[in-house]
DNA sequence: CATTTCACCTGGTGGC
DNA sequence: TGCCACCAGGTGAAAT
């Protein structure tokens, strides 16, 4: 579910709703996978800390966090801490994989099947993890003994044009997968890599080292213009995805090409056509993508 | 190195 | 209704 628009998205709900709170009790479900650290060690770092700050970083979910047991909860605004907690001293790093969602409920809610984590908050809201094809990740970091996370590529909504022509410079493979490659970019998956190149009306399996400058410069407005829209709309809940509150997003109703395989491209009414890059479904218009 | 393929998982859908 | 093939937002290890 989850590409740059639905993660940013999970990490405001989350960022609003939590920001201040303090974990007081952490619970981890006995998966081997999903958990980069040992859950045990996860759990003794997280408990106690107050969440400081929530962000996105790529796909990835990044929580600020500083130890706050022992310090006594202030309740004025909020069931929140005060701001002056200090630095962030670790962090905890969530990705979503396909099916995950980072949700914000009351520790009485009912656990939903597949639940991976959950983080008891001060305020009686509890963070969860839940994760049916348990491609997601958690990761605890100690920043005293790590640096902190930063995504491995640059962020299509910030990076400039000449760095985002340098990206593609020289490359064979095809732009599609060119711009599913995380290291490049961070953050573009495969419902936004499809709609931005047909926006800018490029064939997904055009050689990416191949696309002229302004082939390029529309590529990477296209990506901008689709990835701001959706984060206004609360990304793409195609089939299960849904923000820290549990409600859908509305940008599925945009998709022009995405999942629409057989049905009328919204420009010109030729029937979008399905094909395999990097091993992805691929979704484009024959006549609108050349 | 750069690039491609596949395994990792569960669940939903559609054909027979 | 059941069974089966195929598809799904991602990534990293292994193969080429």
């Amino acid at each position: 579910m989850p590409e740059l628009p639905e993660v940013e998205t999970t990490a405001r709900g989350v960022h609003e709703r939590l920001r201040g709170d303090r974990i007081v009790d952490v619970w981890f479900s006995r998966h081997p996978q999903p958990f980069k650290v040992p859950v045990a060690r996860q759990a003794k770092g997280l408990q106690g800390c107050a969440i400081l700050a929530v962000h996105r970083a790529g796909k990835h979910i990044v929580c600020e966090l500083a130890p706050a047991a022992g310090r006594p909860l202030d309740t004025v605004c909020g069931n929140r801490l005060v701001e002056s907690v200090g630095e962030p001293s670790a962090q905890w790093i969530v990705h979503l994989g396909m099916t995950g969602r980072l949700l914000v409920t009351t520790s009485e809610a009912p656990v939903a099947p597949h639940t991976h984590a959950r983080l008891a908050m001060a305020s009686g809201r509890e963070l969860r993890f839940v994760d049916p094809r348990r491609f997601g990740r958690l990761e605890y970091r100690d920043l005293r003994r790590c640096p902190g996370f930063r995504a491995p590529g640059v962020d299509p909504l910030s990076v400039t044009a000449e760095e985002f022509a340098r990206l593609f410079r020289g490359r064979k493979l095809a732009i599609k997968a060119a711009l599913l490659n995380q290291k490049l970019l961070s953050g573009v998956g495969n419902i936004y890599a499809d709609e931005s190149l047909f926006h800018a009306g490029i064939r997904p399996r055009r050689p990416a080292g191949r696309l002229t400058r302004e082939e390029l410069d529309r590529l990477r407005k296209a990506l901008v213009k689709v990835l701001k829209h959706a984060i206004r709309l609360g990304g793409s809940s195609v089939s299960d995805y849904v923000d820290a509150d549990g409600e859908r997003g509305f940008f599925q109703l945009e998709h022009c090409v995405y999942l629409r395989t057989g049905l009328p491209c919204r420009r010109c009414q030729t029937p979008v056509r399905r094909i395999l890059v990097a091993g992805r479904g691929t979704h484009y218009c024959p006549r609108c993508q050349r």
